[in-house]
DNA sequence: TTCGATCATGAAAGCGCTTTCAAGCAGAGG
DNA sequence: CCTCTGCTTGAAAGCGCTTTCATGATCGAA
């Protein structure tokens, strides 16, 4: 039994190869009765159409591609998880890839989903490497950037949030409540343009209360668990300890957390600590983190609206700001009274 | 500016297409120095193959398939990761889809796929709509079942572990320490083999000792934080309320705890849990989840290398039975002496 | 009834690549 | 010096589908 073709429908059915394509892609555009039963045909036949001589002769696959920097990370997940569905409404299916956080990486990867023929590609982060962009342009592929609102290059849309503004306000919350002494455990700046706008947002909301930020209050760490219980017992350890450490991620938050469970340092009446992402877990963690909650899933969900309308060239796909709300939870109270 | 094909290359090179063709494909067939001034010659035109039709000549397009219930929950997104991590590294590219636990969507989705041109389609758990297996035969395209070792149709190889004994292993360690009234809350059995066998092996380990298990401490649940939360209450709430609760995942386990600490009860002085998955917070809760380690990550690697290799017609695609420990923590302990 | 306009259909030309197949060519052996 | 072998290379035939383009068929209006 070998491959049944367009061809073979067409016989079956007594018409052209034309009409039976047209039957199943353009079905307006063919006499109900004879559409009917070509599909029928097809159907009895078992037909499966061939993806690569479709794309070859249509120049589109209907394939969307994604790179995010790892799926090891729920955030990510979720946010894959909703554009896969979303393209799976509109018939489309999506290629993924991940890039370890490595530019280089990622440029490889991106060629091999321009190879395959993606019709759009969704990225997080604005900060990529020059290859990135040629490829993109030249091959005349749209992209959407996520995860930020600012740093693509014009004509690239974004769907994301602010990451300055979201760390900001977690660092204007913990000056109401009283906190001076604030540290922070930053994730790896290169080629992470989140990374480093959180860490900005920070310094920025110190420096409009005029409260200077000591440089051994501020390190960068890789996003794990294990980072920031090693980094949270680190800072502890200084002479004038932070009263407040705000994390660049829920990772490092919940490393954090464990540790100072170990050290015996009550959370958050001795010390404050903040996350970032709202992992489901994190409103169940003990005690519930304090973190800013990233829209994963409705970037995903626009960003596969904004790839899908751009390919048919039918929306001028425009820029999307997301809210990203502190979640005020049980890791953040006032710091101790001073000894 | 136009899409560069293999002819400009050819021109540019000036050799002829089969040339080219054979310098990026089976570089040992062309000499050397052709070799090299043709791939010089690509760089330097910025070609990009057009991977659609390269499928349609070649018959294999170099994409991989894989079918997951969903992408929320981290265990299937950490087997994702490294099924696509490995296959980069063999120059696969990963073509996603997910069911939501819906055998007619998993059928709907794997006809995307093929008709994608996949070389190969990974699978979990062995229980699937019947047009699933005749699609798989009839498009001839090689298949790896994960999550189990048993149910997939002979010549399907499983990479996966024993769903069964698992929580057998978890019944026998509660009974040793003492229990005696031991609930489950159970993931949907409908179209899920894996949650099927979990609750077998609650009912294995239990009748080995000689143990009724009453129609009442077993109930089926949706996989969520929100479920488990509110099915301990239910189980609390009874007249001869269980001592230990084993957990479909950890998902559910995480409810729970979190309902136990609500109600007052004290884990595991008062009450036992045990969750399934070991997803990385799970050793992060407080208390730590005693939970069964799901090897998640191993899949998706040796899922990849099984379909890579079947795809080239190398290995006889053989099963692999992985193991699945039970983690010992902090949320089992033995019973509260009987008052 | 007749004419033009509209609609449904078929024939055929590719889409860009891989892969036989055959030819060219250089070196080895007689 | 000639033939045979083995290695490179080019020519060309598709892979299965979409999509003009052209041709009948159909319908409403005059």
């Amino acid at each position: 039994m070998k491959k049944i073709t367009i061809h073979d429908v067409a016989c079956a059915a007594g018409v052209s190869a034309a009409t039976v394509s047209r039957s199943l892609n353009l079905p307006d555009q063919v006499k109900p009765a004879v559409r009917a039963h070509v599909i029928a045909t097809a159907e009895r036949l078992g037909y499966l159409a061939d993806g690569a001589a479709r794309a070859l002769a249509s120049r589109r696959s209907g394939a969307v591609g994604a790179i995010v920097p790892t799926l090891d990370n729920p955030i990510f997940a979720t946010c894959i998880a909703a554009l896969q569905q979303r393209l799976d409404e509109h018939g489309r299916v999506l290629l993924i890839a991940s890039s370890g956080y490595d530019p280089a990486r990622e440029a490889r990867d991106l060629r091999g989903l321009l190879e395959r023929g993606v019709d759009g590609v969704m990225l997080v982060g604005a900060d990529h490497a020059a290859a990135v962009w040629h490829l993109l342009a030249s091959a005349r592929v749209p992209v959407v950037v996520t995860w930020t609102t600012t740093g693509a290059p014009p004509g690239v849309p974004c769907i994301g949030f602010d990451n300055q503004a979201a760390t900001r306000r977690l660092v204007s919350y913990l000056l109401d409540i009283g906190h001076r002494r604030i540290a922070m455990i930053a994730g790896p700046s290169p080629g992470n343009d989140r990374a480093t706008a959180r860490v900005a947002g920070v310094r920025e909301g110190l420096a409009r209360a005029g409260i200077d930020w000591p440089e051994e209050y501020r390190v960068e760490r890789p996003y794990s668990v294990a980072a920031g219980r090693a980094t949270l017992i680190e800072f502890m350890s200084m002479p004038r300890p932070p009263t407040a450490i705000i994390c660049g991620n829920d990772h490092l938050a919940f490393g954090a957390l464990a540790a100072a469970a170990g050290m015996g340092i009550r959370v958050p009446a001795e010390l404050s600590l903040t996350g970032f992402d709202d992992l489901d877990f994190a409103a169940h963690a003990t005690p519930a983190l304090t973190t800013v909650h990233v829209p994963a899933a409705a970037m995903g969900r626009q960003a596969a609206d904004c790839l899908v309308a751009a390919a048919s060239a039918r929306a001028g796909p425009a820029s999307v700001e997301l809210e990203a709300p502190v979640m005020l939870r049980d890791t953040t109270a006032p710091p101790p009274p001073i000894r």
